[in-house]
DNA sequence: AGCTTTTGGTAGATGAATACAATAGAGATC
DNA sequence: GATCTCTATTGTATTCATCTACCAAAAGCT
């Protein structure tokens, strides 16, 4: 009791007034001890309220979030990590070429977050100008920053320099979004590439496509490869032959879309249709076509994958495949946090220990599809 | 307690070889300490090292620099600002709705943090359905992360009751983007929004129209009020007399552009060439003249601002302004990490000690403009 | 030699967590 | 009824990796 009406009088450092600077470094923030003492129980007791609270008497309990309310009191989050806790920071690789999916992503990562108390650090992994990326830079940069968790894009999981590291590290990496194909044995959520794609080439079919186009992605990211299969499963269930003039490869770029959309365009016998491995690519083609002077949707039907922000923004606007990318990224920092995937969450399917499939794709109709009459 | 005795007796951690599990948390990072013992020096010189080498010998510096190569040695982030160092971490609130400007920043200061070795922090501050900020829960988020800086989009920067906390911040904010007129006086960056719409309002009025529409942002955003302001001088440079009726708003969304796209083009005499505060509302436009009809650019012409994304994914690609993000960004990181802004950058002007502005702004042409014959 | 400057070291602090110790109260044992 | 055991709860000491502040030793200069 001595004890606490010593500290009580605020002395030391704390009464410096503020000076005229503009910025004025406050008075430092609270701290734990300063609620401890407000409570009237050691800091240890303050922190397990935070960290194990059932193993504090609901009195006290109650005591030390009221003095930990009324001082507005916030962990420290260094102190927090380097004493052996959590940082409660979550590692997001970022892109800034073709950055719609990971944009998407982003996004959702960010509001799940702020939800769970969480912090998101986003890294650049850009390419340089040299097309080389700098796996050691990257991993330096990672490491110095004591994660809690790492939420691996598809783009940089065809580092397999950085993946193998990645496995080394004291926290776990979810790849979000990807097929297979990755050499390292890491946690993965992913959404069923070949269904949805099979699905929207289905819905071509439906509306009286036979001679349906596909620009794919890049050899080294499975997803795309998934898509193209999905395409050709489609193609087989309606006894179609699929016609390899047909299948091009672009690299996901608005630009490539639209290279290979010349291509597309200018064969003796175009498609009717042509489904598109992401809306970039989508959108890509329908420039050329709309360069071409082809109307759409009436002469050419386009359909994209992913419904990124790109598929309303483009006119007319892109029917694509709906990517569950809010659900996926739940699921992720779930995984992150809780050491394994929730066991009840709907619309998914388990297919091991540290790797679960989405498998509600929706397709999105808009207007970039027109029956063939 | 038998059960912890029961591993093998005078065991440190350390010696303990990869397990068969996935995730073997590593032998523990480097630290300092290691480092100083292999160059054979105290702890403190090496940390010299790193924060005041000027402090240090030639030659030990080497020695240290040398053990810090083959060691790998990276300082730890959260007990180097526990410590009072600094944290590198600067943090960007972000918010997932019309992104494109923001979405630039981020690539843009991601690429500058990568060089610089510091660390991004993305925080949402999306408002809720309801469209309530919540100040009081980023001011929390914001504040138990112990930033070497914030930097401000102009999106924050309506929040007075934020502003206001983040002056009394143990760190620097800068407010990257926007004119005037926020009530706290916090460094600012801004490009000169009224120079450049007052410029491509001129280009459109040499191609020959006199007839011009604008479409402006809300109310709360300076920028969009400066960018009126331009046109408006644009227009009595040539001694046109702006029509209020011409004169419209939305809110930054392709939605809102599309709105006063239908407004515009339904007038008895629509104009035939809008301004356009963002590039967003642009691409809108597009879509509600695409939607009736109307042949672009022969029977409208549009330009945007910001040369953002969605300038070159709409078609035909739109002709905007481009505003300098890169260097704003760089500006205003190099304001937060040295404390004032350099003297001597090209193309900028000094407005006061903490206020910057970007002089050049260009227009960049593309497909939505035609000369009015 | 005496003083200053340079350079490197020691001690303590930072805020919070882990490991272990201590205390109190409930019920069990004799 | 007194003592003992066990468990629930709270406290103490230590640790985390690095920095700031203050000292001491070495080197340079007059």
């Amino acid at each position: 009791m001595s004890d606490r009406s010593g500290t009580q009088v605020g002395e030391t450092r704390e009464d410096i007034p503020s000076r005229s600077d503009i910025h004025v470094p406050q008075r430092r923030a609270v701290t734990i001890k300063q609620v401890a003492d407000l409570a009237g129980v050691s800091q240890m007791t303050v922190s397990r309220v935070f960290n194990h609270p059932d193993a504090v008497k609901q009195d006290t309990r109650v005591r030390v979030e009221k003095a930990v309310k009324t001082l507005n009191y916030r962990p420290n989050l260094m102190a927090r990590n380097l004493a052996g806790g959590n940082s409660q920071l979550l590692g997001l690789p970022f892109h800034g070429v073709n950055s719609a999916y990971i944009t998407k992503v982003l996004i959702a990562a960010l509001g799940i977050c702020r939800e769970r108390g969480h912090h998101l650090v986003v890294e650049d992994i850009t390419e340089t100008e040299d097309g080389k990326t700098d796996s050691e830079d990257i991993l330096k940069r990672l490491k110095s920053l004591s994660l809690d968790g790492l939420i691996v894009p598809p783009h940089l999981a065809r580092n397999n320099v950085v993946m193998n590291q990645l496995a080394l590290q004291p926290y776990m990496s979810v790849l979000l979004g990807a097929g297979a194909n990755v050499e390292t044995d890491i946690a993965k959520v992913s959404s069923d590439d070949r269904g949805g794609s099979r699905k929207v080439t289905r819905y071509l079919i439906e509306k009286g496509h036979t001679h349906i186009g596909f620009i794919g992605g890049p050899a080294d990211y499975p997803a795309g490869r998934a898509r193209k299969l999905g395409l050709e499963l489609a193609l087989t269930d309606f006894d179609i032959a699929p016609d390899p003039a047909l299948m091009l490869r672009g690299d996901y770029s608005i630009q490539s879309g639209m290279i290979a959309g010349e291509k597309l365009l200018s064969l003796k016998v175009p498609p009717t249709a042509v489904v598109c491995a992401n809306d970039d690519m989508a959108a890509g083609l329908m420039m050329s076509a709309l360069r071409r002077g082809i109307k759409l949707p009436d002469e050419l039907s386009i359909v994209g994958y992913g419904d990124t922000t790109i598929a309303i923004q483009a006119w007319p606007n892109i029917t694509t495949v709906r990517q569950p990318i809010k659900l996926m990224t739940q699921l992720s920092i779930g995984y992150l946090t809780e050491g394994e995937f929730p066991s009840d969450v709907p619309l998914t399917k388990r297919i091991s220990d540290n790797h679960i499939e989405v498998s509600e794709v929706e397709i999105v109709e808009r207007e970039s599809v027109a029956r063939l009459s």
